[in-house]
DNA sequence: GCCGTTTTCGGCCCGACTGTTTTCAGTCG
């Protein structure tokens, strides 16, 4: 039976709440999205939590645990993992047989609109809703007009970009390029990037960006007429909104100094961290927006209709006034970091400046661009203290890998190299060493031994079984010349899935090894935030590489930091962010 | 439909912008 997917279950249930939408019923909808949103971030698969609840009633129970997860979503997720289908679902696609996907994704269009363009001009899907826009059918419609018809037409054009999520390193560039542009106007005060971009997110869907400013209007006016800018979606005093070349949307937020801080942690969400945060406030009889902190002023016990602002200025304030300490964005995702901030227990997280070293750094040696000598140069201007030479080996031959002789001959040299950058930089010997089908590695011991670090890594048989592809990386993590195993679920963010592993197993595997899990940051992002955290949690240590097969990729170590801090990561968890003396002393 | 330091009923985050209205519904984040 072909099992299935968190992400399929939470389509279709995210499906269940538009229908349930369109029918203007309250609430439900809500709680559909809110299930639907939590299973798509789960790190294990629904069906495996299903089955490891003992299926059946057991089961049911196992997925009630799930937050947001009730009887009646749990009883459908159990059908859908046994039948493929949810009944609700197939039951409101049939009363109402309309593409709520595709129509969905047309910007300004949502449920009770689809449902009015069916009733009156029977609209199921994008083609039946250009034609009718073509034919001036919807601005005739109530409650609809020319202007609206005009911008379905519009967004009809950019319905493939819509929707889509960038990587964080592709587009973080683009959207400091728009930061420093508003920066440089003379209305601004103040400007700072908010939104899933400040909490460096893996991937951004729109970019915030909030200003502090008394004259928004000339803000906003540049704002919209940007170069980059093909759309303007919203245009208003304090908040305007555009597409840019590329497909990006961007959200512009103009408040007052007072508002900063609450403005900047509303923008910076998440959505369930200020969620959290607001019911905290109502507990107490507060009110939480993004103007502040409001406490309601009472007259002989009775509440006279004012407000009066305890906080808000700054994000600090507003923390500090909650009893709670400060929350970086990077932690704001309401998985516990509240509860922690409460009780003064949050991690101190790994610094952006913290990392001494980069233990994944590949040279023309193999398929990287540059020589050791300038990959070292250019780590050195970076004020790096040590990298590791990590070139691939001879498995893989379209990349030129090393074999015994050619990685000895590499080890001369630098011998040599060291003895140049005496006291400046100093390159360990080191190597990406293939782990082969099997589990043993591509180099033999009498030459791993031999170097400083060894980092194994998976670049073939990526469809082994789970069980097979398991065991096969554990093998090579026994080795007690493997030091570090590289992007260990071989994922590329937006690009490749990770191969099929007990990721679990594996961070046993390192605790009982003492083997480093890698968190790799160019373009891959491997290990995942969730992955991290276990690692602390499990007192496994790990490494941040940029992988940099080129000078140009040692910016990637920025990303790489963000995501251990995301997993909760501190100092003492990454052997990277220490002097190359005790880093060296850690590994096997 | 979900949830619980207001706990098995009765709440459910909150405000800006747009377009079509003439006071507001729908959408978005």
């Amino acid at each position: 039976m072909q099992t299935i997917s968190n992400q399929q279950i939470a389509e279709m249930l995210r499906e269940i709440g538009e229908y349930l939408a369109m029918q203007n019923i309250p609430f439900k909808p809500r709680a559909f999205e809110k299930a639907a949103l939590t299973i798509e971030g789960l790190e294990e698969e629904v069906s495996e939590i299903y089955k490891k609840g003992g299926g059946g009633k057991d089961g049911l129970k196992a997925l009630k645990e799930i937050p947001g997860v009730g009887a009646s979503i749990a009883a459908s997720i159990e059908e859908a993992i046994n039948t493929g289908k949810m009944k609700d679902l197939e039951r409101l696609r049939k009363s109402t047989p309309v593409r709520l996907d595709e129509l969905s994704r047309i910007e300004g269009l949502g449920p009770k609109s689809v449902q009015k363009l069916y009733k009156a001009l029977s609209i199921r899907n994008l083609k039946d809703l250009e034609k009718a826009a073509r034919a001036g059918k919807i601005a005739a419609l109530p409650g609809f007009g020319k202007k609206t018809e005009e911008n379905i037409l519009k967004s009809i054009g950019f319905a493939a970009t819509s929707g889509q999520r960038f990587f964080i390193g592709h587009i973080m560039p683009q959207i400091r390029r728009i930061e420093e542009r508003l920066r440089l106007l003379p209305e601004s005060k103040m400007v700072t990037i908010a939104g899933s971009a400040r909490r460096w997110k893996e991937t951004v869907g729109d970019a915030d960006i909030l200003v502090v400013s008394q004259k928004p209007a000339p803000i906003m006016r540049q704002f919209v007429s940007m170069p980059e800018v093909v759309r303007v979606i919203a245009h208003g005093d304090t908040k305007s909104s555009v597409k840019v070349r590329g497909g990006l949307n961007v959200d512009l937020r103009v408040v007052p100094e007072e508002s900063y801080g609450a403005a900047l942690a509303y923008f910076t969400g998440s959505k369930d961290h200020n969620v959290a945060m607001r019911q905290t406030a109502i507990k107490r009889g507060w009110k939480l927006n993004e103007y502040g902190l409001f406490k309601a002023t009472s007259e002989k016990g009775r509440a006279i209709g004012k407000e009066k602002m305890i906080a808000g200025r700054t994000e600090a304030e507003l923390y500090e006034t909650f009893g709670m300490d400060y929350i970086e964005p990077e932690l704001r995702e309401n998985t516990g970091e509240l509860e922690a901030a409460r009780r003064h227990a949050l991690p101190k997280l790994v610094g952006y400046g913290d990392l001494q070293g980069d233990l994944q750094v590949q040279t023309d040696w193999t398929d990287g661009s540059d020589s050791i000598e300038s990959m070292a140069r250019v780590a050195m201007a970076r004020g790096l203290k040590y990298i590791a030479i990590t070139d691939h080996t001879k498995r893989l031959a379209m990349a030129n890998g090393l074999d015994e002789k050619r990685i000895l001959k590499q080890m001369a040299e630098i011998d040599k190299l060291n003895k140049k950058f005496a006291g400046k930089i100093k390159i360990l010997k080191g190597s990406e060493c293939d782990i082969l089908k099997d589990g043993t590695l591509d180099l033999p011991d009498s030459v791993l031994s031999k170097l400083d670090v060894v980092g194994a890594s998976v670049h073939s048989f990526f469809n082994l079984p789970r069980t097979e592809q398991t065991k096969r990386i554990a093998r090579a993590m026994e080795n007690p010349n493997v030091d570090i195993l590289f992007h260990p679920t071989g994922r590329i963010v937006n690009k490749r899935a990770p191969y099929d592993v007990d990721v679990e197993e594996l961070i046993r595997a390192a605790k009982r090894t003492g083997t480093i899990m890698e968190i790799d940051a160019l373009e891959r992002l491997d290990l995942k935030d969730e992955y991290i955290r276990k690692c602390v949690e499990a007192g496994v240590r790990m490494s941040i590489d940029s992988d940099a097969h080129s000078p140009s990729h040692y910016s990637s170590i920025e990303y790489g930091i963000a995501q251990a801090r995301r997993g909760w990561a501190e100092k003492k968890d990454i052997i990277n962010s220490w002097p190359v003396e005790k880093m060296l002393k850690s590994l096997k």
